[in-house]
RNA sequence: CGGGGUGUGGCUCAGUCCGGUUAGAGUACCUGGUUUGGGACCAGGGGGUCGCAGGUUCGAAUCCUGCCACCCCGACCA
């Protein structure tokens, strides 16, 4: 079989981006950075969207939607925010054309220049705390737990297919609370949501952690992540959550009376994950012949194949194949049969494994003649025969199986990708290969260094970080716990 | 903004150094036939401002000048 794309092995970025286009996941578009999103990519990312926004609803928050356009002024109230997000906004200007003197083409109207420049979103916190000024007055209002789905834009200098583009598709968690502590747990606890998400639908373990102050985002007090580990051992953060403190309250004067009819500024959180979780998803499990998707987040789980030469063949695989359908959508599994006689099996077989495909069936005039079906699941590639009517429950229970076993499989890499480093020379060695655990004297300065000598940076210092007396990998300074140092997307 | 590279049917590219019939291949597409349990085969067919502009020449995809676009490596990445 020719190979469809290249091999993972031999070029990472260049296996990454052919996959992305024949799985009919993107592509990019005629605006430099910015990615059109096709339906197959875009089915992806619905039942992640759908997944996300259950988890949401069931921590008590609400969905809205606030403004693409963010008044320039808005951006400078918050000093941090301002600085981290400046250098890549995208800026309205004027609000009109017309034709050009020349009669070919239009061009920007210069009587139509807009008074105060318009901000396309970055992130949408200083648009929001702006409503919340109006929307909270006293701890009845509180908590507000609001959430959006919506586009930002962020002038990158280099971008990549889903893992950083122009514009992308994204949700933002804003909330505002009575008391700091009320916004620490919330923040941690979406934390904990997103990490569930990752683990248990993605099928990607992740590390839970804080930030240093040098990665911290751009108005926060706190930033907290979860860091997961590609199959090149480069790190991609897949989430983020942030305590903001009063910082944004104070920026947008958010206050509120309290029981004692005392006025207090509000406490806050911002939290989002964005379509580089479909970087994520590819670059965690697939393998040379394609995308390999969890079964939870797979737009079509079981594809049903018939093999046939003529149309009485196809008749009576069809009675078959339709039966066994009907069985699977009662178990909530969903199927496509694909009786398409303008595509040979073996085209078919090939196309949905570079789609990912959990299972597939194959349904031919030997199997009616035996009463049996062509099992394959996509993970192992494994095939295997199956009676017809104990097919539905063999591949139910693939539908875990093959859940557990990728996630499994991706443990196991970053287990056998991640290390401790305890001189200079071993750090720079293994950091090459993965993550590592390292001591760190606590210094954006040595951070710095470190990060200008190997490219590598302090993921976040984890949760369960292993409490140890030792020495910083660069410096020599004493420390008190190992961080998780990776080279990052 | 630095360093490197590439622009030739939808896609991947050869041809350019050393100018010379009507610009090629693979793939994809269309038609017909044989096929159909791992991306089929045979035959025929359609599809090109050779990135753009100017110049040299009897003659330019090829040489010269200028411009444009895209890709890779870095700077940037809350």
């Amino acid at each position: 079989m020719a190979k469809a794309i290249p091999s993972r092995s031999e070029d990472y970025s260049l296996w990454y981006n052919e996959l992305i286009k024949k799985a009919g996941l993107a592509e990019n578009s005629p605006v430099r950075g910015c990615m059109v999103i096709k339906p197959y990519g875009f089915a992806i990312w619905e039942k992640m969207q759908q997944a996300l926004d259950q988890m949401f609803k069931d921590t008590g928050h609400s969905n809205a939607y606030f403004p693409l356009f963010i008044p320039k002024s808005f951006l400078s109230r918050e000093a941090d925010h301002v600085e981290g997000f400046a250098k890549e906004c995208a800026v309205v200007t004027h609000y009109r054309l017309k034709t050009s003197e020349d009669g070919k083409g239009v061009v920007v109207d210069p009587d139509a220049k807009l008074e105060e420049e318009l901000i396309v979103r970055p992130t949408s916190e200083t648009v929001i705390w702006d409503s919340y000024k109006n929307w909270i007055q006293s701890y009845r209002d509180l908590p507000l737990l609001i959430n959006q789905w919506a586009n930002v834009v962020r002038w990158e200098l280099r971008t990549r297919l889903f893992l950083r583009t122009t514009e992308f598709l994204w949700q933002e968690g804003h909330t505002a609370h009575a008391t700091k502590q009320e916004a620490v747990d919330e923040t941690l606890q979406m934390l904990d949501v997103y990490a569930d998400f990752a683990e248990n639908f993605m099928a990607m373990p992740v590390i839970k952690g804080v930030k240093t102050p040098a990665e911290r985002f751009a108005g926060a007090v706190d930033t907290y992540c979860i860091e997961a580990i590609m199959q090149d051992g480069k790190a991609l953060q897949s989430g983020t959550s942030h305590f903001l403190g009063q910082n944004f309250a104070k920026a947008f004067d958010v206050k509120f009376a309290t029981k004692e009819g005392k006025e207090e500024y509000v406490w806050g959180t911002s939290w989002g994950v964005s379509t580089r979780l479909m970087g994520a998803l590819i670059m965690a499990h697939s393998d040379d012949d394609g995308l390999v998707l969890p079964p939870k987040l797979a737009p079509i789980q079981v594809v049903i194949v018939p093999i046939f030469r003529t149309d009485e063949e196809l008749k009576k695989i069809s009675e078959v194949a339709l039966k066994m359908a009907a069985g699977l959508k009662t178990k909530g599994i969903s199927v496509k049969f694909d009786n398409r006689d303008t595509y040979k099996p073996g085209w078919k077989f090939a196309e949905y494994e570079l789609q990912g495909v959990p299972v597939r069936v194959a349904i031919g005039p030997r199997d009616l003649e035996k009463g049996t079906v062509e099992i394959a699941r996509r993970d192992t590639k494994e095939k295997s025969f199956h009676p017809l009517d104990s097919a539905v429950e063999h591949i139910t229970w693939l539908m875990e199986d093959i859940q557990t076993n990728i996630y499994n499989r991706a443990s196991l890499f970053r287990e056998e990708n991640t290390a401790e480093a305890n001189t200079w020379e071993e750090f720079k060695e293994l950091v090459e290969k993965g993550f590592v655990y390292a001591h760190w004297d606590g210094t954006e300065e040595t951070e710095e260094k470190i990060k200008n000598e190997t490219r590598a940076t302090i993921r976040c210092i984890p949760f369960d970080q292993k409490k140890e007396e030792g020495t910083c990998i660069f410096t020599g300074a004493p420390s008190s716990g190992r961080v998780l140092f990776a080279k990052a997307y």
